[in-house]
DNA sequence: AGGATGATCGTCT
DNA sequence: GACGATCATCCTC
């Protein structure tokens, strides 16, 4: 399978926009094991000043990479259970990013079902811990640059994107009414709601 | 030093 | 649909 690496400062800087450009990229992940990756089907966008943004309360030691370069890989621990994969955007010294949701399979399933622990393909990538499961994406991970190939980086969407589709973001208890969840319209591999929630 | 919290997941009913 | 696991992180003594 061919993948092609995204050209650096391809992609927006502004969270929504970001967000949604990001949609149909792909995800790669380089390990000792071997390569996995994922198309990006689900993301959400977490503005500068938001009260659910982790960015909210400061700068603090987790934090640190939302406020630094944008597109530098964000990622922590949830639940004591999960990894999160995102994306730091805005300007250098702004506090935002991008969660990545959901990745549909692209290359190395029989890694990621090993990783993962099931076969079921709808499984592997849809949700934002299974992803960084699925993928072998851990704190080590926090701050990496992913467009000088290295273990993480983005390739070129292999294809179109289609239609994408906005809703409230999910699991949230602040500014929960939003509407600042993307996600490919249509695709198996998209968590959560698939409908369009009320305005 | 101790307690509360959480952008989730898997299991059970 | 509901619930418990599990722990790094942050805040308050």
């Amino acid at each position: 399978m061919l993948l092609r690496p995204l050209e650096p400062n391809s992609l927006a800087v502004e969270s929504r926009a970001l967000a949604q450009a990001l949609i149909g990229c792909v995800l790669v992940s380089d390990a000792p094991e071997g390569r996995s990756a994922g198309r990006i089907v689900e993301t959400e966008a977490y503005l500068p000043g938001d009260p659910a943004c982790h960015a909210f309360i400061g700068k603090t030691g987790r934090n640190a990479t939302l406020f630094g370069v944008p597109h530098r890989a964000y990622v922590y621990l949830i639940y004591g259970t999960s990894y999160c994969f995102n994306l730091a955007s805005e300007a250098d010294g702004v506090g935002a990013g991008v969660l990545v949701r959901a990745l549909e399979p692209l290359h190395g399933v029989e890694l990621m079902e090993s990783r993962r622990g099931t076969r079921v393909l709808r499984d592997l990538c849809r949700g934002p811990g299974r992803l960084t499961q699925a993928l072998g994406i851990g704190r080590g991970h926090d701050g990496a640059n992913l467009f000088e190939g290295g273990r993480l980086w983005l390739a070129a969407p292999d294809r179109p994107p289609g239609r994408i589709r906005s809703s409230r973001r999910i699991g949230l208890t602040q500014a929960a009414a939003r509407r600042l969840r993307y996600y490919e319209a249509g695709n198996p591999f998209v968590s959560g709601p698939r409908k369009l929630s009320p305005p």
